[in-house]
DNA sequence: GAATAATTTGCATACGTATACATAGGAGGT
DNA sequence: ACCTCCTATGTATACGTATGCAAATTATTC
């Protein structure tokens, strides 16, 4: 069992090195040994060995995708379109859901039998990226990045959409405002909160120390946060969340201890993933095109890869977040 | 760049296979010269080349994952385990998303680059299970089944499933019932279909042609299909859906509409997927213990690969649902 | 102390493909 | 008709690891 070039090169009658070019269409093949090497390739059923190929040419067009933890609503929408993006350009995809790090996880990062890792969840202070770094492994970061020095990335603009929220906020008349922040260790987490913070400021609005919680981008996150936030004084009228996924979380709790949402409590979320739109949330949020901005990482990916990147300095596509208004949101009580 | 065992066998001053026979912990190498590879070996940083591995010994420890659509919120939760119980029994997942089928993607998993396939998402009329077993790549069902002949499989008893529903609709003196079911080409819609429309049957409660209603198990499928069943007279009272994915479409429109639940509308799904549980829904479901499941497939597929499977006959590990009682089923008005 | 057994290591090679290089054959030019 | 050049193909080998078998070393036994 398992047929080889060697197999169809006797039934063609030619040698191994032929059938391989033959089949890859190298053009210093006459086209009448071409023809018979397919037809003696198709009559055996031949499949290339991938493992032959990946030692002859040292490339496995296989890429590596991390990702902590794929039953967050979130990331699907990510790896889809990741997914398909490789996939089209012609590699394809390893799954790693870790939640180790560093030197454990390396190891099969390592064995080359990837050509390059997609960060999906890396954190600030993962020591993974200069491991990858100093192993010559190419990588590039998607929606989150790393810490310094910069790499290949495709993310967001997320300290304008914080911006973006935190004005809306204000122009609303909310002034009793708090914050859902994701993780400090991640940039999305910790510019979204910039972003938000420094908007507040310029509107001279206290975002206070009681009014501000942080944690993973879950949904308990989200529940457990609004919970503590109830019972704070004053309540706030409005709470910006890490992401839409801490804010189904928020909603979720709204809803369990009546409080009206948006009449009582202003909610804004961040990525708009489909869910967001369900009639049972209409969530208000901060959206951005998380397809593009996973095509553009596979991309970013690849072509450093080839080698066809332009230069070899790091380069980053920045995507423009936007507002989308739905029905968790309204002006402040008493405006 | 790479560094080999020939590398390694250098510095530590013996033979390129002593050092793989050392490393793998082969009990003929002595004590002293395994410490001096293992030495070396952390020395240069030597990672094993997984192509050179899988040339040699003919198996990749890589095991193949189709599933048409991971955005649908069900599969993530089928994934995650298996990925990780995978994992446990030190495999890779390589994850393929394809909407293409058979002859095509089958040459992707054909190429010996892994070595067996977990189909979660195969339809009763897929080709690719009687392709797999042509080619002799171990497969294994998870979820769906495929056609015959039977195969290794992890599954829930579906039928059992659509009984306990139906018989809790008919307990609630529910007369006016309509079905949102999956696809007819799934062994969980149609079996799902098969146990419900039985179990009314028995009770003597006709399903009418027009309360009837099949799709994708998608949201859009519960969203579109009760907006037309509530279009019918006499309007269903009651509507057991092909899963919770359908079942949150279904609700989303039933909100949209203004139609109660569960005073005007009873709502049952299947699966029990978190968010079935989220206050915004209180979703009234059939439970399966889906990590199980994706474990249980997980080690049919090693054991078939491994050899290790008590025989050559198909092995099926079928789970056993249950009705989990929240807050979108109620008594019929009248009642 | 010699023969034998057991242990440890090296040698040769297989795994399947791709590619640098050599070569054979044919076309074209004068 | 001879030389040149190009095209098409074959030969030899590399890629990195694992393993059957032989060889060398050490331990064991009588």
């Amino acid at each position: 069992m398992g047929i080889t070039s060697h197999d169809v090169a006797r039934l063609a009658g030619v040698s191994q090195p032929t059938v391989s070019r033959a089949l890859r269409g190298d053009t210093r093949v006459s086209a009448a040994t071409r023809a018979k090497v397919r037809e003696a390739a198709a009559a055996l059923n031949y499949v290339p060995s991938e493992a032959g190929r990946s030692l002859s040419t040292r490339s496995t067009r296989r890429i590596g995708v991390l990702v902590t933890d794929l039953t967050n609503p979130f990331y699907p929408h990510l790896i889809a379109p990741l997914h398909d993006e490789l996939e089209r350009l012609d590699h394809r995809m390893m799954l790693f859901t870790e939640r180790t790090e560093a030197a454990v996880a390396a190891d099969r990062l390592l064995d080359r039998s990837i050509d390059g890792v997609v960060l999906a969840t890396v954190t600030l202070d993962s020591t993974l990226p200069e491991e990858l770094r100093r192993r010559e492994l190419p990588f590039v970061c998607l929606n989150r990045e790393g810490g310094s020095p910069s790499s290949d990335a495709a993310v967001v603009d997320n300290r304008l959409g914080g911006e973006i929220a935190a004005r809306e906020l204000v122009r609303l008349g909310h002034r009793h405002i708090a914050g859902i922040f994701g993780p400090e260790n991640t940039s999305t987490g910790r510019d979204r909160e910039l972003g938000f913070r420094m908007a507040l400021a310029d509107a001279e609005i206290a975002l206070r120390q009681a009014h501000t919680r942080h944690g993973p981008f879950e949904f308990e996150t989200g529940a457990k946060a609004l919970a503590e936030l109830l019972e704070t004084t004053p309540v706030p009228t409005a709470v910006f969340c890490g992401n839409d996924v801490i804010a189904l979380g928020a909603l979720d709790t709204a809803k369990r201890a009546s409080v009206a949402v948006p009449d009582e409590l202003t909610v804004i979320g961040f990525d708009d993933i489909p869910m967001a739109s369900w009639a049972a949330f209409e969530l208000t949020t901060i959206r951005h095109d998380m397809h593009e901005m996973a095509r553009a990482a596979a991309r970013l990916l690849v072509e450093r890869i080839s080698g066809s990147a332009d230069s070899a300095e790091p380069r980053r596509v920045v995507l423009e977040p936007e507002l989308i208004a739905r029905g968790t949101h309204a002006p402040a009580a008493g405006n």
